[in-house]
DNA sequence: TCAAAATTGATATACTATATCTTTTGATCG
DNA sequence: CGATCAAAAGATATAGTATATCAATTTTGA
């Protein structure tokens, strides 16, 4: 099954392949983001790891976790949003280069998509003729996802 | 010289159009967005409003005037960065759609572009493949500005 | 002029994030 | 095994961004 929400085997490898420690606090970090269908605050995800009377979670140290899970690209931060989601290939053996969020101003929910790189190379030429370089691909667009939509008869 | 960085009489001219006043605040606000080089957080302009010994600008009412000015399109917000900038078209007489930014990583420099048609049009058809439609049309960019970029020989 | 609406003032508080220092845990090596 | 050193987590304080709310003032227009 590669659609369980949660650390899975793939991901505890890529931690060890690059000497990084899965500790408690990293996995129940890790676990609230990928089993959440939503994008996450840093509190909210404090507030998720207490929920089960769990031991008490600081907001500090989700801080410093996120921090970590970001470089490792396990996780991005949307900056329109200041919160949280796991990157959508975390089990994926390739690596993938920018991601970019569809974001519902309806409920909030978050899709990672990537753009054709036609539509990229469009950004970067935009970019560039005013003389921007080394763009990165990052994007967070917002719009309303099928559900949120006014119904069309 | 329609390039004086202060508000001019095209921009008192839409105000008044639009039933605005124009107050004393808000003028302050508009003046400080106007003259800034750089995008400004609410409490650098509080504190600029204040600098020249006038009268106590609250941060509050900073906030209530950004709000305004950007229902009326006279500045936007940067959403990856919490700052504000003025309008680059805001002494023109004719509307434009969206806005996409250029903010260099380097010396945090805010460029207003006007991505092409087709640009714009790659990210909403990626867009609607996932089901999203009425995409905001505002992006947020980060690159290097000509000046940040590593020197070239 | 007077009443209603718009604007501003003042204060409190929520939310997001970083700084810093201490304690605990884990790995390594003799 | 136990000493040691580094990584991680805990604890606390504080900075930075933003909203809620109610009171006072100014403007508008009947």
């Amino acid at each position: 099954m590669s659609d369980v929400k949660t650390v899975t085997k793939s991901v505890e490898q890529k931690f060890a392949d690059r000497g990084i420690r899965l500790t408690r606090r990293r996995r129940q970090v890790l676990d609230v983001l990928m089993s959440a269908d939503a994008a996450l605050s840093a509190y909210d995800i404090a507030e998720l790891c207490n929920a089960g009377s769990e031991s008490h979670m600081p907001t500090m140290s989700v801080y410093r976790i996120l921090d970590l899970l970001q470089e490792e690209q396990f996780i991005h931060r949307l900056e329109t949003a200041n919160k949280y989601v796991s990157c959508s290939h975390i089990a994926c053996a390739h690596e993938h280069s920018g991601s970019q969020f569809l974001i519902c101003d309806g409920c909030r929910r978050v899709e990672e998509i990537q753009l054709s790189p036609e539509a990229v190379g469009a950004v970067e030429m935009a970019a560039n003729a005013v003389g921007f370089a080394s763009i990165s691909p990052q994007l967070e667009v917002k719009g309303l996802c099928v559900d949120c939509q006014p119904e069309r008869i």
